[in-house]
DNA sequence: CGTAGGACCTGTTGGC
DNA sequence: TGCCAACAGGTCCTAC
């Protein structure tokens, strides 16, 4: 589900409203990818602070009297986060792996795969934290993204750029579903070496990777299956997809049927038209 | 260092 | 209708 468009609006949807809430009680389901490093009695009392996102990574910072840190949310493939103002009402479900019950509402991590995370960190720049958030490429809506980030980045490598795009350690942020729309709307072929790709095109990617970011953002983000925001309300980017999801069916462009290929054990979707190597 | 592949999980879908 | 294989939004870790 989660790529940096529905990280970033499930964010939004509950950043205000958590901050500043008093932290009551905090439970544990299922194991999700890490443990969280810390008892969960030790949340209790802790302030919670302003929401950021790095990544697709959320940051919860946490006040206590003594020990301060924070939370890092990754909502993994399966994730979503929901914010129900007030007590808990509904029990936990089987796929409720985390919760979070404040004076202000209840926040839960809902993961039926369990890819996501909830780790304990004593600050954003201490590890785990750190270590995790250490390796992650450029901020897609940083000033300092352009065709010359990313054109550096992408030299030296043999793979695939579509590859080296969902690496993010170039840039952060397209997953899957982003990195197939913004080579479509780049007019690059997804397998095209990533060193191959010129200076020129190279611009032309950087900007279609935060146009496409921008228009799913817009839109709420995609909801392929499951993906609400933290008050349960969907995206609609997918019906604005050009390519993904459209095997066999119409180029919007051309009307060349979209090819699906498979690189690095992930489905690729792009018009063997309008994407040129 | 770059690359390829496996690993982690559960649920849904499509073909026979 | 039932069963099994394929596939799903991510990314970390290991081995070459």
């Amino acid at each position: 589900m989660p790529e940096l468009p529905e990280v970033e609006v499930t964010r939004r949807s509950f950043a205000a409203a958590i901050e500043g809430a008093t932290v009551l009680q905090a439970r544990l389901g299922k194991p999700l990818r890490w443990p969280l490093g810390l008892a969960s009695e030790c949340l209790l009392g802790a302030r919670v602070g302003a929401v950021s996102r790095r990544g697709k990574y959320l940051w919860l910072p946490l006040s206590r009297p003594k020990a301060s840190g924070g939370l890092l949310l990754h909502l993994g493939m399966s994730g979503s986060l929901a914010f129900s103002p007030g007590l808990a009402d509904a029990p936990a479900g089987a796929h409720d792996h985390f919760d979070l019950q404040t004076d202000r509402g209840l926040l839960r991590l809902t993961d039926p795969r369990r890819f996501g995370a909830v780790v304990w960190s004593e600050a954003i720049d201490a590890d785990p934290a750190a270590k995790l958030l250490g390796g992650l490429g450029m901020e897609p809506f940083d000033l300092r993204f352009d065709g010359t980030h990313l054109h550096a980045g992408l030299s030296g490598r043999r793979v695939a750029v579509k590859l080296a795009l969902l690496a993010g350690d170039i840039v952060v942020g397209a997953g899957n579903i982003y990195a197939c729309e913004a080579l479509f709307l780049a007019g690059i072929d997804p397998r095209l070496a990533a060193a191959k790709l010129s200076r020129p095109r190279a611009e032309r990617l950087a900007q279609a990777v935060r146009a496409v970011l921008a228009q799913a953002l817009e839109a709420g983000g995609t909801t392929l299956r499951d993906f609400k925001d933290a008050h349960g309300v969907a995206g609609s980017f997918q019906m604005q997809a050009r390519v993904y999801g459209r095997e066999g069916q119409p180029c919007l462009t051309c009307a060349t049927p979209i090819k699906r290929i498979v690189q690095g054990q992930r489905s690729t979707f792009f018009c063997p038209q309008c994407q040129k190597r």
